[in-house]
DNA sequence: TTGTTAACGCACTATCTGGTTACTTTCTTA
DNA sequence: TAAGAAAGTAACCAGATAGTGCGTTAACAA
């Protein structure tokens, strides 16, 4: 420790202190990672060097690897449910509030892959870290709610039958294009076809709308 | 170290060797285990210690833990495609014939959930194992040919429309079942209701049927 | 100017993990 | 029955990996 002139730093960067912009560069950062490997395989290591942040204040922030993990997630639900009241579909034509719903939903996966990711990687771990959230519940309700609503609407002018349930209404609306989207790597092979190309990802969008809109149809 | 005179193992059990026998209780394990954590969560030490087989036997087998894991991908391909052609649905009437393949995808899948990780994980992987297998994409034909057969049936019978995908219509009688297992710890958060039920499945089904059904009626 | 708080960063560690080395035991066959 | 091949084992290693201890620095209030 010799008590040397220290030399200047010519431009020794000020460091600018922002706790927000760094919290959101880290769940950013940890959103790519653990989209890309999953809980287990994500590094925290790596998200911190993405993130230009240390990973000293990725426990800071987060408190563990899993935190961080259950933070991404949530605020994937969030986004992804904020993006669906976006639609105003309560204020749309039965059918044609369907369909486009059917179209988000296929265009969200396919803009936003990390979200199926994340969701599985979820279930591989049985749902643990989404349980201790209520937000998502939340949220969860008024989804729900909506499709029930367009389906009462239907019903009540005749386009649509009575007596099905939102829910597996629901389900089966994410399914068929959430599948397409997170086996499109093993489902290229199988069916041996390029299923990413522009024309597969319209005829198998088409396929959806014609599969929902039948299975609602009187 | 002193030289004491080793006690004789009383029944030092006669190690009986049996490669086969050996690598199928590898291969059970690591099932079990990637199933459980994904290829990057699993662990070959664990898969060593539940097949009751050195670590060194699954380098010597397997040659790596992803060569491990790809020979289970296989098998798993392999095991689905072989129980959907022992349905033998080429002599059976074509509504019923696809009835019962979305019973029995739905039932594949819930009674064999390892089928559904372990392609997850390899999709997170984008494929990379099963493009290797030759055997897969033979089997696949195999399969995808036998909806051809039962949708051209139908046509030629009138009780289908004409110009349906096969590929299309298969992706979509996997999607949703495939969907409802996968995401089941989520879901049953998301739509608040416990999905796996007695009812909840036999519900799901009932739906899935009629989803297919419409979907092909003229 | 000074004191306090919160943001930030370096360097370290205990433990884990895929993979290997060097060896022993059992089986087969010439 | 000798010899070699194949099956099996324990101990080990190098590099990773989640998590921390502790000191430094910017921001801001008094």
């Amino acid at each position: 420790m010799t008590t040397e002139i220290a030399p200047q730093e010519p431009a020794a960067k000020p460091r600018i202190r922002d706790a927000e912009a760094t919290k959101a560069r880290i769940l950013d950062a940890a959103k790519k990672e653990f989209a890309k490997n999953g809980l287990g395989g994500g590094r925290v290591d790596d998200i911190a060097e993405k993130a230009k942040a240390n990973k000293r204040m990725i426990y800071h922030y987060f408190g563990s690897k899993e935190g961080l993990f259950q933070t991404v997630l949530e605020n994937a639900y969030v986004d992804i449910r904020t993006a669906e009241q976006k639609l105003k579909l309560d204020h749309v034509e039965p059918r044609q509030a369907l369909e486009k719903l059917v179209r988000f939903t296929f265009d969200y996966y396919l803009k936003n892959p990390e979200f199926i990711t994340l969701v599985n990687s979820e279930n591989l771990h049985r749902a643990k870290h989404l349980i201790k959230s209520e937000v998502v519940k939340v949220y969860s309700r008024k989804f729900v709610a909506m499709v029930e609503d367009i389906l009462e609407r239907g019903v009540a002018t005749g386009v649509f039958r009575p007596g099905i349930d939102p829910v597996q209404l629901n389900i089966t609306i994410a399914a068929i294009g959430y599948y397409y989207m997170t086996n499109r790597f093993t489902g290229s092979i199988v069916f041996e076809r390029d299923l990413m190309t522009k024309d597969a990802l319209e005829e198998r969008l088409r396929f959806n709308i014609e599969t929902i809109l039948r299975l609602v149809a009187p």
